[in-house]
DNA sequence: GCATATTTGTCCGTATGTATA
DNA sequence: CTATACATACGGACAAATATG
């Protein structure tokens, strides 16, 4: 962004330092370089569709071209970015085919997630503080926080499983989710009632129902599915 | 492998032409050479702990350090590999906490993949070839390739969901899983009491049982995990 | 359909920092 | 503590593929 001069590797400590953002953790520049890519994209400021060209981003970034190839490589990996060879990489439009997959994945994994727990697991005030965030952000007409308030409800309820790859799985189904978002217009009240639905499954586990919450949550991403579907059908503008 | 020569960027036509190994996928050379490097952990000729040096897989592939260092970042997000930053990569050397993870992850996914299934799903043959691949192996002795049919198996259980992303979710658990074989030696009789369980599986899911075979599934699991897990905890040679 | 400009794919050389003997 | 080896990241080069006029 700032700092057109070199940046040496490790030289970045004083004044000028780009794309600092986790500036505890040792990580190498391409991983933070990804990070901000994927911020970018959650946030639709790279919509759908466009092009990345390799050029203006290192050149907005401040670094080489190769080092921001092995950003676009992890990207590619986590289906943020679509690479047609030779021709550069775009961020991933998806499909009808792909909500339904990513439906189908979910409906596997969250009602699994939670059909076994029993009595008051460790990560139900994550659960909740999802919740009140979902609370907050629709007292003050955020549509945008509220939709990622859905996602952090659901990702704090497969935590419930316990498991870092289920987690990580979960990230990324929900990243991509977040592009079917962007597509898709008008979800206020999609995302209403979706608010509801949670404040159910959430009382059903804390009163220790772990099989009635699996139903619930069955229930509940089959409707979300049907109704995206739909909307997604409508709105096929961009090919590719 | 072969061809020392320098390779220029697209002059692999005609006679030196290393890692060809699908020809004809017009894939990037990162890819091919993670494919590469991919078949070479699998079949432990990278066993786990080792370090890959960046020269010299260099020279024996004949590409560039930027274009290794792309494949590498393939595999580390895979969790084949792990990347100890400024000290190289590794091949992952997995702990008792990563197979036990790896299981919670199988347990959770396998059984929900059956479970809804009612008559016979196309797909089923893939699951009975998997089963006669076992016993081909198990005939000739080739316990390595015993331990692979029974991957397949299970590959072929979770394709029955019919979801791309599960898929690739399964051919990444069952890859470190792989890693776990090598670690501990003499699977002999494991993998074989695997294959009569897989088989009641099979014959159940033929019935039509989805609930039944999903059942099997988890006691299956169940008994691997208990018996991989105390394999591990007496073979902590590696370090790391 | 063709010539040209742009962009990607891949390689190489090098400076700097970090880890280890 | 110094020296060495290596990983990190940069920048430039050129061929090939694609997009553009």
């Amino acid at each position: 962004m700032t700092s057109g001069t070199t940046t040496a590797p490790g030289t970045d400590g004083a004044s000028a330092r780009p794309l600092d953002q986790v500036v505890l953790e040792r990580t190498s520049i391409p991983e933070r370089v990804a990070a901000v890519l994927r911020s970018w994209i959650a946030e639709a400021r790279l919509p759908p569709g466009v092009r990345l060209s390799e050029e203006r981003i290192c050149a907005e970034l401040a670094i080489s071209r190769n080092t921001l190839r092995e950003a676009f490589r992890l990207l590619t990996h986590e289906r943020l970015l679509l690479h047609r060879l030779n021709r550069g990489v775009f961020v991933r439009v998806l499909g009808v085919e792909d909500v339904e997959d990513l439906y189908r994945v979910r409906k596997l994994v969250e009602p699994a997630a939670v059909r076994e727990l029993r009595g008051r697991p460790a990560g139900l005030d994550r659960v909740a503080a999802a919740l009140a965030e979902a609370d907050a952000a629709g007292a003050r007409q955020d549509w945008f926080g509220l939709g990622t308030a859905d996602l952090h409800f659901h990702r704090a309820l497969t935590a419930l499983a316990g498991s870092p790859r289920v987690d990580e799985l979960m990230d990324r189904v929900l990243a991509e989710l977040r592009l079917v978002f962007h597509v898709v217009p008008d979800l206020r009240s999609f995302h209403q009632r979706c608010r509801e639905e949670n404040r159910r499954i959430l009382a059903l586990l804390e009163a220790g129902d772990g099989a009635g919450a699996a139903e619930a949550l069955t229930g509940c991403l089959d409707s979300a599915e049907r109704e995206l579907v739909t909307a997604y059908r409508e709105r096929p503008r961009a090919s590719l």
